[in-house]
DNA sequence: ACAGGCGAAACTTTATACAATCTTCGCCCG
DNA sequence: CGGGCGAAGATTGTATAAAGTTTCGCCTGT
């Protein structure tokens, strides 16, 4: 009967206009195309999407309430530039959630979930092996969440989306060398260790590896940000 | 100078009328004063703040985010009804962060953090004493609340202050018999733990206060919360 | 030439009006 | 008398317009 009318309230892939909107800009920041403090006017992005600013101002609520967009008041939206305090805090938070994770994900395994984990591999090797820099940057964030989302647990994937899209502005802002790919491999071991459903070692790869990434950063004093905006601009 | 034009960022009592809707309505509902289900029309909420439907939509989208409100597509806003199944996501996470939380808190502990638990401890006793549920209700939560914003660790805090306020609304929903105050001795425990500094020790404690309330929540059948709810608006 | 202030333009914020959708109540038919 | 159809009422979703704030340029005075 009415099925399609009442669709459940939280759809993956909601197709509402704000929604689409959301996606959007968060797929521009987290592929590094949309730089930390580029300014977010409503007009701008209405234009861009066919919306109304009512519709543009929802999305950006969301967006600054995700941590990934600072709204300042009477002054507009801008993408958010983590301090590296904000780093840290993002990182120890994520080597606490994540090994919980994947040991949830492992009771949950499936036949289905690992052909899934095996098609985002096979994807994250072949775009590092194009270069596509905004794919692999993507894709590497995608793979965390993909673990979430097989956990089955909602309330730690809506956290470490969050964390995820910060994480991806601090490595934007942070990274030391510009090392294109850290830890394909890392999550070819976290695959491996899902499927022997090694609780222990996956827990420990996981652990390993986040430590690894934040490894390669460098968090000094917060005003080393504009120099390093500016790099990135230049390259 | 222009010290009151720009106030920061996510000022904690932010004066613009959004965010007082925002915690007039929360407070409500952490106050068990809005039950689970109830209709919050953006009429009926604008007129008793004085506000237009504008901002009253934003502040209801806020809450939405948190988890304590749903919005259906063209129904509105209701409280939020958490199920069983999220009743136990929610606590396997209080579970996961507040023993970190209680751990750094120790790390940042200071005589004039002491003593304003010490006062939060006396605001507990005298509200139970009262007889005021309502209170106690709220200052429980606050009092988790507290111990997070002492670990200084702001992505804890935004996370637990999440789960504290769905927690709220699930023990009012599945509690089993009307113990009224489960853990105020627990929390005097935790806080004697915090001023000997003793990590392992607060963490547990805090683990083993987590565990005995969700001991005492009755996680059946999803079918079931009609049944409670109705018992409770009988009451 | 330079500092300070005035003013206009652009933008965000808030309010209001319009359109679309759902709910409810009444009526009619079986 | 019960069930279903339909229209009126109410409520939400969206767009547009008015109001307030910031920012930047320009002009004047020293």
């Amino acid at each position: 009967m009415a099925a399609k009318t009442r669709q459940k309230p939280d759809a993956p892939d909601a197709s509402d206009r704000v929604s689409r909107i959301r996606e959007g800009v968060t797929a521009a920041i987290l592929e590094h195309r949309l730089l930390p403090g580029t300014k977010l006017g409503e007009d701008e992005i209405g234009e861009i999407y066919g919306a109304s600013r009512t519709l543009v101002r929802t999305a950006l609520q969301q967006l600054a309430h995700e941590g990934i967009v600072n709204i300042e008041k009477n002054r507009g939206a801008f993408v958010a530039r983590p301090t590296p305090a904000d780093a840290r805090e993002v990182f120890e938070a994520r080597r606490l959630i994540e090994p919980t994770i994947v040991d949830r994900a492992i009771d949950a395994v499936s036949p289905a979930w690992l052909d899934r984990l095996g098609q985002h591999l096979a994807e994250e090797r072949e775009a590092e092996l194009r270069g596509d820099a905004r794919a692999s940057v993507r894709l590497s964030g995608e793979f965390h969440r993909l673990v979430a989302e097989m956990s089955g647990h909602g309330i730690y994937l809506g956290f470490l989306k969050e964390l995820i899209a910060r994480s991806s502005l601090i490595i934007l802002l942070y990274r030391r060398h510009d090392t294109p790919a850290c830890g394909t491999d890392h999550h070819a071991g976290i695959v491996a260790a899902i499927r022997k459903r090694d609780k222990a070692r996956a827990g420990a790869l996981m652990l390993s590896h986040l430590n690894e990434i934040e490894a390669e950063l460098f968090l000094k004093d917060p005003a080393a940000d504009e120099l390093r905006l500016a790099d990135v601009l230049g390259a």
